[in-house]
DNA sequence: TTGTATGCGTTATCAA
DNA sequence: TTGATAACGCATACAA
């Protein structure tokens, strides 16, 4: 068979642009990767000859040789959630400039799903690593620091956590959101969350309005207590479901926005005035609360925010760097239609 | 210097483990790609030691030698839109079932972006790509296609489109839904869409529209025409002042959910009644749809879906067989509370 | 069934 | 400034 078929199937390598332009295949090299090293005239023909025959270095070539794989992991619960997506996309974003492609999985709340994707990942030679939540099987955060690359975990941050956050506390901003109905005069709240169980995040929430009533002397009483996917529906239910109890909670703290907007949407389909008969809270502010009837109070995470700082600290240790990785971002309550001071007891 | 350091510092290669199991790195390679070929207790021995010093195949040593990287790409607008996302969470699940991982990158409707995007996963050796919509520079395509590797167009399916697609008839849907509201008894038909400047997909709606009204005589009026980003406010502020218009529409066509829960949200807030006074559809049927009051007249497309028929397709390519991509999508017209028969005409 | 030896495409070291 | 060449980690034809 002839050596030199007109039409090479396999795309080309630096040995073929190098032929082409006349250079050694380390020159080739140099003016994709240096290109201040290599004589402009010389540059401008390896160039052309580049784009000519449409090359570009080969990136598991050039991993191996450069022991950097130029590829970073994101490891999040699901897409479905808006909070996640704007997390990746801006990370991903990020990244992308300066030249970092991201690697995406979906665990799906799954722990040992969230496990086997890490050690897919590493196995890929991702650079570095960011995650969401620390609540994972122990495993997963050994195989990372075995392999000495930089990490992060995002969307949380709990003081004493062993690991780099960024992300906020999540006990202290439910802390803040129960202290501030309590402060309205509401004194029977009603919680309808995520489930707890393998989730530090939600957990944390939890805890945070706990602390809240206790101070105040008061607690959650069990009939008020809803723990469910986070799902429109699952709100709705929750609050029919818990407004047939007595006594009647007078707010509702709900474990992020979509949780709070069918329990918005339920109360007023069963007639209630919603923050006169029934106040309601969300977390995480997404795009659709404000524009709820009444708009909703939730609390404002900027999870755009959390991706660049993600990616920043990564990006800085990649380069050697030690940053230390900033303090927790501090979610803002943002006071909207369904809260409000609760009319003094009628009657009595 | 010492030979065997007890913590040396650089991951395990399959040297290592094939020291530790004495056995050749030729047998531990076949341990992981082809098991059946080794004997039962070597095999124990050879996972033992892997187990042990945490080995695992390295991803670009393997991609090199098998000529094979393993990994797909996707490339898509934005994971800001809920549609989007869908796709790449399905996408990612499919694929990772069968140890394909996923590169993720977002072009934010850019074609230059795109461009540069999709050449980047070249280089990185993606063995598929999938791609949003197929109005892109003609590089892109000639990039791919010159790199002789699988692809799809998602959310899209042109009659008569050179490329492979999972997706529907934009321009065949909107004129489905056109004919609907006329059948409803609407002749003045107002338009909140998304810019179509470089973008077929939404270019193909405006058209499909176009066709229904043209059947009819009819066509849109100038200042019933909005185009602009898709978002809730734009909808929110096309609607106010399309309804200084006159005449004034009876019924809105918008390009997507986020638009037309807008629109839906304004005119309500302006004191109209919904549909009585305005009829108005959405495209996508994203989840808080169903949820607004009245719940939105929209057209259903099961993104996790396409998501998951990419993947397949994808998929089988690249075990060499020569799949036709499916038939298009049917989105499904989904009547819900904003659009109703037109009251006979008042007066007259 | 197991081992040996070569190739995969690039980068980096060193010498010219 | 440029070129020759040795890694890089693994898979596979081929030999045993």
């Amino acid at each position: 068979m002839s050596e030199r078929e007109p039409k090479p199937k396999r795309p080309p390598r630096a040995v073929d642009v190098a032929a082409a332009a006349e250079v050694s295949i380390a020159t080739v090299s140099r003016v994709f990767n240096s290109p201040e090293k290599v004589a402009p005239p010389i540059r401008e023909r390896v160039l052309a000859a580049a784009k000519a025959m449409g090359w570009m270095p080969h990136a598991a070539g050039s991993a191996l040789a450069r022991r950097r794989s130029s590829i970073v992991g994101a490891v999040i619960p699901t897409l479905d959630n808006e909070v996640f997506a704007a997390q990746v996309g801006a990370m991903q974003t990020a990244f992308a400039e300066r030249g970092i492609t991201l690697l995406l999985s979906c665990f799906n709340y799954n722990q040992d799903q969230a496990r086997s994707d890490v050690q897919a990942m590493l196995a890929r030679g991702v650079e570095a690593l960011a995650i969401v939540g620390e609540s994972h099987k122990p495993d997963l955060f050994a195989d990372i620091q075995a392999r000495h690359i930089p990490y992060v975990v995002t969307y949380s941050h709990r003081p004493g956590s062993p690991h780099p956050c960024i992300g906020f506390d999540n006990r202290q901003a439910f802390r803040k959101i129960a202290r501030h109905l309590l402060d309205d005069g509401h004194e029977v709240i009603g919680v309808i969350i995520q489930p707890t169980t393998g989730n530090d995040r939600v957990a944390d929430r939890l805890d945070g309005i706990r602390d809240a009533l206790a101070e105040r002397g008061l607690g959650i009483r069990p009939q008020h207590l809803y723990e469910g996917e986070w799902s429109i529906d699952f709100g709705r239910q929750s609050v029919r479901a818990m407004l047939e109890t007595a006594p009647r909670p007078t707010a509702l703290i709900c474990g992020n926005d979509y949780l709070a907007i069918g329990a918005l949407l339920e109360a007023r389909a069963m007639g209630l005035a919603v923050p006169r008969d029934l106040a309601i809270t969300g977390f995480d502010d997404i795009a659709i609360s404000r524009q709820m009837d009444p708009p909703l109070t939730t609390m404002h995470i900027d999870n755009h925010e959390i991706g660049r700082r993600a990616a920043a600290y990564l990006l800085s240790c990649l380069q050697g760097e030690s940053p230390t990785p900033a303090p927790p971002l501090v979610p803002t309550l943002v006071l909207r239609g369904t809260t409000g001071a609760l009319a003094p007891a009628r009657g009595a």
